[in-house]
DNA sequence: ACTCTTTTTGGCACCTGGTATTAAATCCTA
DNA sequence: TAGGATTTAATACCAGGTGCCAAAAAGAGT
């Protein structure tokens, strides 16, 4: 039995619209040289809907995505916060925060965690990182619950700069160690 | 003149539609307890698309913005790369990187710069942020470009790390610099 | 060569969420 | 009360399908 054709069929199907959905039966006809009822039938088969689902399905994601990209203000969630002395952040590993091969979280999402924990604890209308000295202890990997820990060692109202401690945790186990040193707006703002 | 229904029904419209642009026409009568057909010339009149072209807007958006999505890989375009020597990346400040109220860059975007740039320049399969020294030398603003120029000073095979000096700039002026100490798979991988 | 099954086509009615157009009804106000 | 703006109605049409049924074509088995 040479059932090849089709499932050979199927599979540039699933590929052709995996790489381009807002392609239509009509279209695919063209592409796989066959008619419009076979096109539906292996649709069907396949369970992919139809080309308005798809579209529905991608604005749908796009829609509630936008909640979830963190990149704008504060990196981890914020549960404890006693300005000028400590704070405590959740931050959770997820699929867009590690390398793909790996599983492996990506340094700066780590280190965007810690320096923002840092940055809410000054209590200050601006604060800015002026340097910081980072530790990477063991990676953090994907679906691990970070626990940022910080410390202000030194705040120094007259100085201008605050010494933060940030310790980042999973469980029991340090992941990531960082000292920071804030500028604060008391001292300078910038040029 | 009453003409304020009219405009009011438009406003109303528009942010009904902002909030949720998966309501149908049909929907629409339902809550703003008009004809359909007048539904349909305020569309007309706001220039505001079908149900169908609307989700393939979205679609679109959603479709494209998956390369421009810059969380997963690597932060910043990356125009020079010589394996375990040196690399430069570019980087433009947008307004989601920045403090709304300042315009200044969070530190973490910077660093995310410095950070990816570093690892991409290890030529290995698997190169990890181990530690880093950083220097916040000023502020990077809203619209600045910020050029990471990355050199490899020690990239000790045997060893299994290696370290990176970074230098970001925006125009003459240093804006950051870091040291880098990244394992690299020849030491080991990990737990 | 003749079955039997799978696969592929074709045709038709129907659905949703519209557009386009023309016409009638309703307001408002000068 | 005439006249423009606004709203509603009615009808034809379209894209991109689903659902269903039947017929043609292609293989496979013996």
């Amino acid at each position: 039995m040479e059932r090849l054709p089709k499932r050979q069929r199927h599979q540039q199907l699933s590929r052709l619209l995996e790489e381009n959905p807002f392609l239509t039966d009509r279209e695919l006809t063209r592409k796989l040289k066959v008619s419009i009822q076979t096109i539906r039938l292996d649709r069907l088969e396949l369970a992919i809907p139809e080309l308005r689902e798809r579209l529905k399905l991608m604005a749908e994601r796009s829609h509630d995505s936008v909640k979830s990209l963190p990149l704008h203000e504060v990196i981890g969630d914020i549960v404890d916060l006693q300005l000028d002395k400590s704070g405590i952040s959740l931050f959770e590993i997820t699929e867009e925060h590690v390398f793909s091969r790996t599983g492996i979280a990506r340094g700066h999402h780590v280190f965007a965690q810690a320096n923002s924990l840092a940055v809410a604890v000054i209590n200050d209308e601006i604060a800015l990182t002026a340097s910081a000295d980072l530790r990477f202890i063991r990676p953090a990997r994907l679906g691990e619950k970070c626990i940022a820990k910080a410390y202000v060692r030194s705040s120094g109202e007259q100085k201008g700069k605050a010494k933060v401690e940030v310790f980042t945790y999973v469980g029991e186990e340090m992941v990531f160690q960082g000292n920071f040193v804030i500028y604060r707006s008391a001292g300078e703002t910038n040029t």
